[in-house]
DNA sequence: AAAAAAACATGACAATTATCATTGTATCAA
DNA sequence: TTGATACAATGATAATTGTCATGTTTTTTT
């Protein structure tokens, strides 16, 4: 069981501001989990009893749609808070949780939130700032999701993913994902976007080695990213 | 300048948490202001001092698309407020603030928020809960745009227009948008929307007069929605 | 009331995207 | 190493959606 007072990921996260005094007793209180690809952290409609906070690893909130596919709605990483809102306003989740690498997570229980809370301001306006990024987050997807087309979107993630991810030393995205995930971030077909990447390797503007994605011409990315192709 | 003690708007929201002290400081501070349909209550990108609370009209939250193409990615009405998350975080609005019809709104300024944060954990757990609401209804509508077809977004949006704004004596949707405004909530060409109303017009889902639209069918209608047709 | 502007409607056609079917190719466990 | 299973690729076809053009109706302005 590691200590928080030494933990760097919480540098990345509104549990900076907690004091040394809070910080240690949060030491003596959290639980440390692994998950490996695949596993589910947490389900849509689940009552959550705390935070989950990345140590390491990729994880994705999914929601299922109508038509029984599984929409990706956020990636998440080292350093992020899993289930912050559903914790703070007390309601099941709308999202479920699943591990897309192997993944080292520390569980945080409710009441410690609640507590930070109601005692460390500077928590409180750390938190509304994260929920409020969540927000425009959301809200940009929305506009990119509603008005682009699905080559548009598709460039979009491209671009995201390596933003978000960075890319390994050859110049590939480093997070790996099957066709059917980008799918699922897309709002696709899994066949349309194997047919879409094809397409943009025949263009040159990526590189395809498997499931490895290089972006080869950003601008020209981007263009297609806002329908200037 | 009506007083807040006696405003019954403000029960519908946050501010419903204040105490009588708050109340009577925050009357004297507050601003009344008029917005004519169509009129810009803030822009993308503006720097707000402070939040808006409607007492009456409604209000869309749009943001320009990469295509020129106006997105609606929210409409608020009586008891909502406007800009809290600018105004807490004290970053830049995402969106901006058209009036759909004429409106009447209350400003208040940022520094009485910051203070009813800081004072008064009551206002804050309900904030949280707010924008929780906000960010869950985000994905939702995420999740729909990305997954569903156009008609089915269509069918969606006409039951949301109903359940949030309610419909008239006469069973036709209280809120009376243009055929354009429907394609900004739904994301496709206005064309498309007229086509996909007048299809359900024949298919005796809804019933048209004008700008005037009338759910015949709600069974089918959510049946198209969850793309089940 | 007339003129101008905005909103609505429809056809024709092209482009995009979904769906179904089939085959090839990795990947993993026994 | 060999099946088994998941993943990737491609073709054919149908359905959906966007775009442009044109005309009508409604609303607003003068």
């Amino acid at each position: 069981m590691s200590k928080c007072e030494q933990c760097i990921v919480r540098q990345l996260n509104s549990l900076k501001t907690l004091t040394k005094e809070e910080l240690s007793h949060l030491t003596s209180c959290k639980g440390d989990q692994i998950f490996k690809k695949g596993e589910r952290i947490f389900e849509e409609g689940e009552h959550l009893k705390g935070v989950y906070c990345i140590k390491s690893g990729v994880c994705k909130l999914v929601k299922l749609s109508a038509n029984g596919k599984d929409q990706i709605v956020k990636l998440t990483t080292k350093g992020d808070l899993l289930g912050e809102r559903s914790t703070l306003s007390n309601e099941p989740t709308n999202l479920s949780a699943v591990a897309v690498t192997d993944m080292e997570v520390c569980f945080i229980p409710q009441v410690e939130i609640i507590n930070a809370v109601s005692t460390n301001a500077n928590f409180t306006i750390d938190m509304f700032k994260s929920m409020g990024k969540s927000i425009r987050h959301s809200d940009d997807l929305l506009v990119n999701m509603s008005q682009k087309t699905m080559k548009a979107r598709l460039a979009a993630t491209l671009l995201m993913l390596e933003d978000d991810f960075g890319k390994e030393s050859d110049g590939s995205l480093s997070l790996v994902l099957t066709r059917e995930e980008v799918a699922g971030i897309v709002g696709t077909a899994t066949e349309s976007v194997i047919r879409l990447l094809s397409q943009f390797g025949k263009d040159k503007i990526i590189k395809l080695d498997g499931k490895h994605i290089s972006i080869l011409d950003y601008d020209m990315l981007r263009m297609v990213s806002d329908g200037l192709d």
